[in-house]
DNA sequence: TTGAAAGCGCTAACAC
DNA sequence: GTGTTAGCGCTTTCAA
């Protein structure tokens, strides 16, 4: 820094206020301090910038690794962050890494503000890291004292059941995912627009969960029921939906002629042309953006209120549902 | 610091000794530091650590965010780094993030050393952060001065064919990567197999790509033809394979029983029950291991000569390859 | 715009 | 084991 002012022929303390981008240098300066600066290849040193501030401007990240939805939040929240003047920095979570751990190495490095991505911690825990740092858990409800931004679950169930209605279909099986975070939100939002239909009484719940294979079990319950079957079925995620068209066309039922499914998530594999699943897409730039806001909002406002919120989620129309036939 | 050597009543030279698990400190008065630390939530402050080593032992590490297998490869360089007693420091690739701006990042922290996933920089770029940092490139072939490792895809091809070659096959098609990289390797591990195989005048190449699209605009072209249709495919990745089998299919093909397909990659869509793929899967935690072993062993003898690593793949075989039946 | 001074919370080196 | 000193490379504050 030194050499640059030297170069540049002024002072030390210009320099700062140049790479700061602060007001008190002329447009002439402050191109002359650069020009010097890339002469000899100066960068300013993170580490003491980060040390001598009062704030970080750090909004520390923790994700877990491998999962396909968090990748496309860390594209917004990279964004985002960029766009109030805070930089991400990320912690990944591993098998052999927890989150505690990511949570830590953050901590130490003194973020103003902490954004998990679907916390698995419990509740205490992350109560108490947010007693330390103004933290936003994102796309999962937790029940701890901390800001939430995640996708309306319910409202997403009920759009996805809609969707099979307006299409005619009125056996509409729910097959659900169980004890898993956002099931029972997913639940209602079927039961509810089941309901709002004046079919009640079709309402028809199937026990299945996150995996291929728990919804290709699921659909083996169903078809070893017999007739009547279901003309459409809403299933939990996109996954456990996939396990759930396979075991129906195996058993012959033509998917989606005369069976219409609808997943959950928008994942990549429901996007690609062998599956062409409609589903329920997560709203990530919308969740990201919040995320970000939450996190500075409570940083230059500490008292405010902590309260969770609700983004909607939209339909994705592929191939997998079709209107219901007129002989049906 | 001062506070818990006080409450630990113990010099703040012995905190720092305790915290970085030195030698000269009795287990008795480590248990009395750390349970004072532990009574304030004391936890050493990363910044100030950083500034005040000589060495960071920081391995910044520039990833593109939403790459499945790049995913594979940080939960390994997590592993080895911490084996070597190094840190990881992550930092994304996005549209709107280069990876200029990822590795700005990490040489403003003061990284001791770098690893590019999947760097599409151009060489003289690469050259210059190499000058200035040492620097692994990791799943990429560069042609710049730098550490390589990666996966052989010579021999991975030559796995896939010798695979279908000793299943009975002979009229072998290969649709390639184009100008993708990697593709001249595989083509190249495709001929050799053929020739060892006695089999030069069956080589068989179709320009492909690295999309579905891209498999099933080859597999069209060689419907085309007419017969006799090659009765098996080695294609470039899987997400090629997948197309190809979806237009072999459509065209009255039975996949496998009449035409095998093997991929490359080993990718997630090739490992669900919907697509059963036979594929090449790169050995991500010997990359991994490998990369963090290049970069740390440079910065302990700076001047090994400059070498890439092959880190030879594995065969994956699953549903979509079988015998050639007796008939053909 | 400048210059000076203090300080961020550690590590490192050394004498004790 | 202790205590001291000297940084690390910035930001911050203040008076000029």
């Amino acid at each position: 820094m030194e050499e640059v002012a030297r170069r540049a022929d002024v002072s030390r303390a210009l320099v700062s206020i140049v790479f700061r981008e602060l007001p008190g240098a002329s447009a002439e300066t402050r191109d002359r301090v650069r020009a010097a600066a890339a002469e000899i290849g100066y960068r300013p040193d993170h580490r003491a910038r980060l040390l001598s501030r009062r704030e970080t401007r750090l909004l520390g990240t923790v994700f877990h690794i491998g999962d396909e939805f968090q990748s496309d939040l860390l594209v917004e929240l990279y964004a985002a962050a960029a766009a109030e003047g805070y930089e991400l920095v990320l912690s990944g979570v591993t098998a052999r890494r927890t989150e505690a751990d990511a949570v830590h190495e953050l901590q130490s490095l003194r973020c103003d503000a902490l954004i998990l991505l679907g916390p698995t911690m419990r509740a205490s825990d992350l109560r108490t890291i947010g007693r330390l740092t103004p933290t936003v858990a994102v796309a999962r409800a937790v029940a701890a004292d901390v800001d939430v931004v995640r996708t309306d679950d319910v409202t997403g169930a009920r759009i996805a059941t809609k969707h099979l209605l307006d299409l005619g279909h009125s056996r509409i099986v729910h097959v659900d995912g169980g004890r898993s975070p956002g099931a029972a939100e997913r639940r209602r939002g079927y039961q509810h627009a089941m309901r709002a239909a004046g079919l009640a009484g079709l309402i028809s719940l199937q026990t299945g969960g996150l995996t291929e294979a728990d919804g290709r079990a699921a659909a083996l319950r169903l078809l070893a029921v017999g007739a009547p079957l279901p003309t459409a079925a809403f299933v939990f995620n996109d996954q456990s939906a996939l396990g759930h068209v396979d075991a129906f066309r195996r058993a012959g039922v033509d998917v989606p002629a005369d069976h219409s499914v609808i997943g959950f998530d928008n994942s990549r594999i429901a996007r690609s042309v062998w599956t062409q699943l409609s589903t329920v897409g997560q709203d990530a730039p919308s969740l990201g953006r919040s995320a970000v806001d939450r996190a500075v909002g409570r940083l230059r406002q500490q008292s405010t209120p902590r309260r969770t919120t609700l983004v909607p989620p939209e339909l994705v129309v592929r191939q997998s549902t079709r209107p219901l036939p007129d002989n049906r």
